[in-house]
DNA sequence: TAAAAAAGAATGAACGTTCACTTTTTAATA
DNA sequence: TATTAAAAAGTGAACGTTCATTCTTTTTTA
């Protein structure tokens, strides 16, 4: 019990380091030393945990993005309806974007860069499909245009990345009104 | 002008090499000997062009935003209407995404990592001066919604990073119907 | 032939990873 | 319960490699 407790805070602080420094850094100007100082480790025991430097900033992309998936999809049901159902998730999208800012910039860095392997990106797409089970449903109900999956989020999430991005960088700050219009926004151009 | 012109095709040789192997591998993945080899050229040479590895991906990150705008506004004048300027500069820049994709996805990455400096990214966004213009000028016609800049941006520009990204990945192939679409939904975004 | 450009070899620093060893935890024994 | 042996977790130093950059020599240019 002790023993498994203290295992998983090292790995959390691993996590949390890999994620501050390759933020600040990129994963190839973060030397695994570096990683280890910050977690207050050997640079030994992160091979305990995790196979190579690859490993594990593959597992800690996959766990971001099941956190980042877990938490857009928390006060989602199945049942609602497709209106309600999107704006839902939607607004979790962009709160964790702009709550989880570390978490999200880390992602962006991953889904925009070769650092993370072909395997662990196709398997953090997956996380996805609710997503996409329920633009489905929109489609079928013909209340969201027949486009394809890949242009609903363009139109609908991928702004959302940009704007973290800036407000990361301190040249734009985002209030409640922005995530409101960027909502209305994003529902115009999907509704049909 | 024999030596000045051996010079700019060697210089052209080693931006075009940096473009693909930072595409294909990351910044820090890239070693100056690979960009080398690549661009037929000693690496002591490249230190003849440039002052450094950090220099080198500075000039092509500018040079590349440099090439990327002048493309956007091509065919844009100043004396357009908002609605015809808009959506001549809308479609230069998704013809440049798309065509000219490895340009674009060079930039991407640049703009969502921390390999360029500071200053770089700084003078990389000023080549946006036009759009941010058109915008003022749509706004105080009162055809353009009365939001900030990065706002705009995110509505109608950045998505199109995404569709870049999912083409260049193979995973959806976009043809001209998606660009209407696509085009329809930014400026209907943005209308008042 | 002098100067500029380019090349290849050399260099020192930094990296990921491993190794030999120590400390801590667990389990067994009495 | 106290003792101790086995196992697991953790460590700092060291290894071999790779890297950006520099140095020395060769080639090209004018």
């Amino acid at each position: 019990m002790a023993k498994l407790q203290k295992s998983i805070e090292k790995k959390n602080n691993l996590v949390q380091a890999t994620i501050e420094l390759v933020n600040n850094n990129g994963f190839h100007a973060t030397p695994i030393s570096k990683i280890a100082k910050m977690a207050n480790v050997s640079p030994a025991t992160i091979y305990l945990y995790f196979e190579s430097k690859q490993d594990l900033v593959n597992q800690v992309y996959l766990e971001v993005k099941e956190a980042f998936t877990a938490y857009a999809f928390e006060t989602y049901k199945k049942d609602m309806s497709v209106v309600e159902g999107f704006e839902i998730v939607w607004k979790r999208i962009a709160d964790f974007k702009l709550k989880e800012c570390k978490q999200a910039l880390f992602l962006a860095q991953c889904d925009n860069t070769p650092i993370i392997d072909e395997t662990s990106r196709e398997e953090g797409i997956k996380h996805l499909q609710p997503l996409l089970d329920l633009w489905q449903r929109g489609q079928d109900e013909g209340i969201i245009k027949p486009v394809s999956n890949y242009l609903l989020y363009a139109y609908t999430i991928s702004p959302l990345a940009f704007l973290m991005l800036t407000q990361q960088r301190g040249q734009f700050k985002i209030e409640e009104k922005h995530i409101e219009q960027a909502y209305q926004a994003a529902w115009d151009s999907i509704k049909l």
